[in-house]
Parts: C-alpha cells; sequence; structure tokens
DNA sequence: GAAGATAATGCAACCGATTGCATTTAATTA
DNA sequence: TAATTAAATGCAATCGGTTGCATTATCTTC
C-alpha cells in the first residue's frame, strides 16, 4: 500500500478539539498559559491521532534543527567509533540528532562538508581536524556567525572555540621518560606530517624528554608518514636499514606502532630486548599483539561525550563560550613491549 | 559579535536583480524554463551575496530532506565504522546527509531511534538489528508509508525491504568444515543469544557441516552470549571445563575468538594443537593475535555503500522495490590459529 | 455586582522555498 | 504586420508550526 497517507498536523488536533493551532502548538509544549486540562486533552487527542511534529516547518520559524554536525578525518578507526558513540549518546538523550562526515584527511573536502552542514543548518559543529589543515579560515561560516564551534582531539586555536583534549606533550615526555628509564637511548618517533598541533606537541614532549636526559635529538630518528598500517611497516624498514640500530620506538598511534613492532620482530630483533615499542591511544590491538603494547590510554568516549555536552550547554544557553580548553586525563599503560627491567 | 546578520534569501537575489522570487528558484536549480543568461546572473548574484539555501524551508515544501537515518547496534566496533565508512562516501557524494544512531543492542532503544528518525523526516532508514528485535513491527512507522527501508548485515524479512548481507549459512559451513578437516571432531560454538537471522543462519551452517562430516551436533558444545571480549573470556573458561577437552571453537565474531583464544592459551592450552579456533568478520586483531587468527573476511565498506546506493536510487526513483536481497561474497581466510597440517 | 486584574485562548502574520497556472515576452509563421 | 506558437517570467497559494498581540473567559476584590 502506498496512498497519500494525510499527515496529521496541529491543524488537525485543532479542528477535532475546536481549539486554535495556536493554542495546540502551545499545548504540546509546557507553555505556561495552557490549562492543565486543555493541555491533557491535547496530548492525548495528539497521541490517538498519531500525530507527529513536522521539524522542518518547526525549524523554519524557530531557525534551529537540534541536529549537530560532526567532521573527524576518518570513521574507520576504533578511537574514533568510540568517540562519536560517546557523542551520539549525549546528543540523543538530550533531543539532538549528530549528522557525520568524513574529511578523508583532507582540508579541501573538510571545507566541503563545513559547507554542506551549514547550509543543513546545524546548531553547532564537532570537528577533530584532517592532518592538512592548518588554518581556520574554512571555518568562517560559523565563526563569523557565532554559530559554537568546538574542536577535540585535533584541536585548531581560535579564542571562539573550545577545544577538547588531552595533554599531548605530557603524555609523549611520560611515553619517552618511560623508555629511556627501561635503558633505550636512541629512540625512533614514528609521527605524522601533519599541520596540526597535536603530532608538535607529541613530538615536543619527545624533544623535551630525551633533553632531560641528556639524550642528544636526531632529526633522522624521526619519521613522519601517515600513521598507517603501511606507514608501521615502512618505518620498520627504515629502522632495519639503521645503523646502529634504535633500541627504542615511539609511535604516534598504536596501529601504525603494531604494524612496526611485527615487521620488526618478524625480521628476528627481540621485543624488547633489541627495541622497545611504544604506541599511542590503547587501540584494543595493543592488548592483543605480542608482547602486548606499551600505550597511552586516554578517554575516547568522554571525550565524545564532554564535546557533545558541552556544545549542547551553550546551545541550550546554560554556559557562554567562556572555557577555551578542556584538558582531559591520560594515563601512560606499560606493558611487555617496554618493558626490560620489572620493578 | 553576534547581530543577526540577515540571511540571504531568494527574495534578496530577486530584488536585486529585479526578479520574481519564483524564477530564482528555479535558476538556481536547471529548471529548463529559465534562460541561460538569466540563470547565469541568478547563480552569479547568489554566489555574489552569499547565498545559502535554506533547507527547512525546501524540505517542508517539497516534503524531503535528503538525510538518510541509520541505526546500528553499536558503533564503537571496527566492522561497523567501516561500514558507515561507505555509507558517508557515497551519501555524501550523491547529495545526502547521514543522521545516526545506536540501539545498544535493546530492541526499545530502537523503536525510540526509529520514532526520532521518523520526525526528523528522513527519506529511508538502513538498518541494523539489535540482537533482541524478532519483529519489524517498530518499523511500521515507515513501512506504512512506504518509506524506504534496507536491512543490512543483521536483517529482517519483509517483502518491501532489500537486504543486504553474506551467506552466513555458508560461511559457517566452510568455517566448521574447515576445522573438521584440520582434524577437529568436538568443535564448540560462541554465537549470540540473538533472535535474527544472522546468528541462526551461523549455527545452521555449523550443524550441516557436522552432519556433512558424520560428526554429532551436542548441544552443551554451543555457548550463547553476547560475543563481547568478556563472552569470549567466559566461554573460555566454560571450554576448560569440559571433559574430553573439545578440541575446536568456532566463534561467531572476532573480538569474542581473540580473548577466548588468548585466555585459552593463557590456560596453557596449545593453539592450535589442542584446540584450534576460528573466527568471524576478519577484525584487525584477528591479524595481529597470535597465532593470527583463521576467520570469514567480508567488505565492510562495500556493504556500506551498497546499502546507501541502493537507497539512494530507490530514492530517486531510478528503481523500485524490487529486489529483495543482495548477497555478498564472503571468503574463508585461513591463517594460523586452525593450521595443523600445511598442504 | 461592577471594576480591575489575571489566566486562557485565538488571530494572523511570518519563516523561505516551491509550483500550478496565468501572464508577458520573444520567436515563428502566414 | 498580424496571428500563432513557444519561451520566459511572475503571481499567489502552499507547506506546518510559531509567536506578538488582541481578545475573551475567569477570578479577585471592594
Amino acid at each position: 500500500m502506498s496512498g497519500p497517507h494525510k499527515e496529521i498536523t496541529i491543524y488537525d488536533i485543532a479542528e477535532a478539539l475546536s481549539l486554535s493551532p495556536a493554542t495546540v502548538s502551545r499545548g504540546l509544549k509546557d507553555h505556561p498559559a495552557i490549562r492543565k486540562d486543555t493541555r491533557k486533552r491535547i496530548l492525548d487527542k495528539a497521541r490517538e491521532m498519531g500525530y507527529q511534529q513536522n521539524m522542518f516547518a518547526s525549524n523554519l520559524r524557530r531557525a534551529r534543527t537540534n541536529t549537530i554536525g560532526v567532521i573527524v578525518p576518518r570513521l574507520n578507526s576504533y578511537f574514533m567509533s568510540v568517540v562519536i558513540a560517546g557523542m551520539e549518546k549525549v546528543a540523543n538523550a538530550a533531543g539532538y540528532n549528530l549528522i557525520i562526515s568524513q574529511s578523508a584527511e583532507s582540508m579541501k573536502k573538510e571545507e566541503t562538508n563545513v559547507r554542506t552542514l551549514y547550509n543543513s543548518r546545524v546548531d553547532g559543529l564537532l570537528v577533530s581536524v584532517a592532518y592538512d589543515s592548518d588554518s581556520l579560515s574554512h571555518f568562517n561560516l560559523f565563526l563569523d556567525k557565532s554559530i559554537p564551534l568546538i574542536f577535540f582531539d585535533r584541536v585548531l586555536d581560535h579564542p571562539q572555540c573550545t577545544s577538547i583534549v588531552i595533554d599531548n606533550y605530557k603524555a609523549a615526555y611520560e611515553v619517552t621518560t618511560h623508555l629511556i628509564r627501561q635503558g633505550s637511548t636512541r629512540i625512533v618517533h614514528v609521527t605524522a606530517q601533519s599541520k596540526g598541533a597535536v603530532y608538535a606537541d607529541r613530538l615536543r614532549g619527545y624533544r623535551q624528554a630525551l633533553r632531560d636526559n641528556d639524550l642528544a635529538f636526531d632529526e633522522s630518528l624521526v619519521l613522519a608518514g601517515n600513521l598507517s598500517e603501511q606507514a608501521g611497516a615502512e618505518a620498520a624498514r627504515a629502522i632495519l636499514a639503521m645503523s646502529p640500530l634504535p633500541d627504542g620506538v615511539f609511535s604516534a598511534n598504536d596501529s601504525c606502532a603494531v604494524s612496526c613492532l611485527r615487521a620488526l620482530k618478524q625480521a628476528g630483533i627481540s621485543i624488547p630486548g633489541q627495541i622497545a615499542v611504544a604506541g599511542f591511544n590503547n587501540d584494543p590491538v595493543s592488548k592483543v599483539v605480542e608482547p602486548n603494547l606499551t600505550t597511552v590510554n586516554y578517554p575516547g568516549e568522554e571525550m565524545g561525550e564532554l564535546a557533545a555536552s558541552t556544545l549542547i550547554r551553550r546551545l541550550d544557553r546554560l554556559e557562554g563560550a567562556s572555557l577555551n580548553t578542556i584538558v582531559l586525563r591520560h594515563e601512560l599503560v606499560v606493558r611487555d613491549s617496554t618493558l626490560r627491567k620489572k620493578p
């Protein structure tokens, strides 16, 4: 069957109850100027007739959509899916929908996404930027109109925008220090060729840890790629070609660290004996690879929840744009891939 | 700054060009009854004034949203994130947005999601159902109005709905047969307590393979849980308590298989020597665990792309609701966790 | 019970794009 | 050049809630 199946509108309800559409509209909300029993009659009748509110009419009039736009580099990573799960939970509970789009690590695509979401009139934006996003200009559509914009994980700095991050500098410092304590002195750092602050911060943490332990920073030990599995394998190849062989690897994410670790192992290197390996993110694979991977854990789901709830509070005018940065806790998770001396 | 920041409408453009809003509206599309140069003038002026179409007004009038609703059990699994990545790619390219929600494996939540998405007037729905969804009644809102509804991966059967699946029966049959060929005779099957067809099909495949190889089906070897990591560990405990010890495990997903495998290993069982273990999904962890996990690979991204493109073709009236089921290819990926005899 | 205050409801304009039909303009033909 | 046809544009209603203001019903108070 198909048929036109007339939608029920407030006009239908109004007619059925001999009321005006205006009263019905107000009754459906909790407008103070509506008598309790009238309100009840309206709600009952609405339920009885199977009324469903037409969001467009409402959105058109109120110029709000109860929709949040999300832009992420890629959807297909475990970490990101957990973050989004957290966002969805909070948003859904608060009556918001999520529209999600991927930038595929391209600033150009990111720009397109921004435009699309703007046209969809999302009430606010949650963004984790692409590797090559170095400026904010493509967000002007939102910034100029003061439509709330919140960055998470991979952030850009702007006075109007809240950022939700972890202390990447400190975390990287801790990882590197840990490697050094375990006896590593020539530590390779596998990172991203990115213009964003996240990877720069991790690099800074790595360098500072070296410096604080009187180890020289060696440019040639920094391998910048795209942190994919493939990049991990390539990093391993590069490492194996180095002489003398490094004795530590700190990769800026886990999937890359794991593929690097496995490639090294396959080449006959003992982990952590000859080379200790550490990652970042606490991806499920880190617990499975042998030896288990030392990594940095940080709460993805919480990050998503926090991003969404911060945005929603601002949208609901419960909070201004005062807070600029929220730093989530992180923790170094030490596992066998770096553990040479048992405590 | 905030200010009202007057939005540009087609009325503004019309006024600026001394045209009627109707002409502008048509000019912005490619309506045949608009002169080429008029159209160009309109487009130029629109660009110049920074016009952005108001979707609500348009949606309200056309009763279409160019938005697709997606309901999945959980967002935070690798497989699902890959599927959604595929959907987003196709949808975005075709000018559609995705609104995503999670059922958290609960039919009740699923029902709420359906209602929300209905209210958001999505043009169609892509659904992978929760474990405990056994009926279709909560989709009636869509079915009654013939709003396209497509199931993927975890599907329910309905004449109006296309389903996109793999041949779960066959895949499970292949896995089980493979285990038998490798010498297993007492094979545990770890599955979900689910009302859906997917897991029932896999169980059927498992049973048929046993039968075809003259092995008795033993109810007590079927462990139904929720296929979580925890369930895998529990399954391992149950297995270790069995006497005689089983010599094969076929888990209906990888993360469960992996945690089971690791727990068995930790208990001193040799894999695949004493117990061969196989999973399902080809999750990244399956390539990392040692020994690498034998599993079934099937194309998540393609599944997502196909679900989205099928839906969109139907929405754009390029295609009727003729095809009922699309079966994607799958393949048995044999790895060391089951390999006893080298060929 | 009338006057004034308060609560409850209704009126009607609006949000901005779309579209059937009418009208104007341009092109073609006689 | 007038008449006919085709092409281009405009008019005005419509989609379904929302909301400022006006109106009516109800309640106080003297």
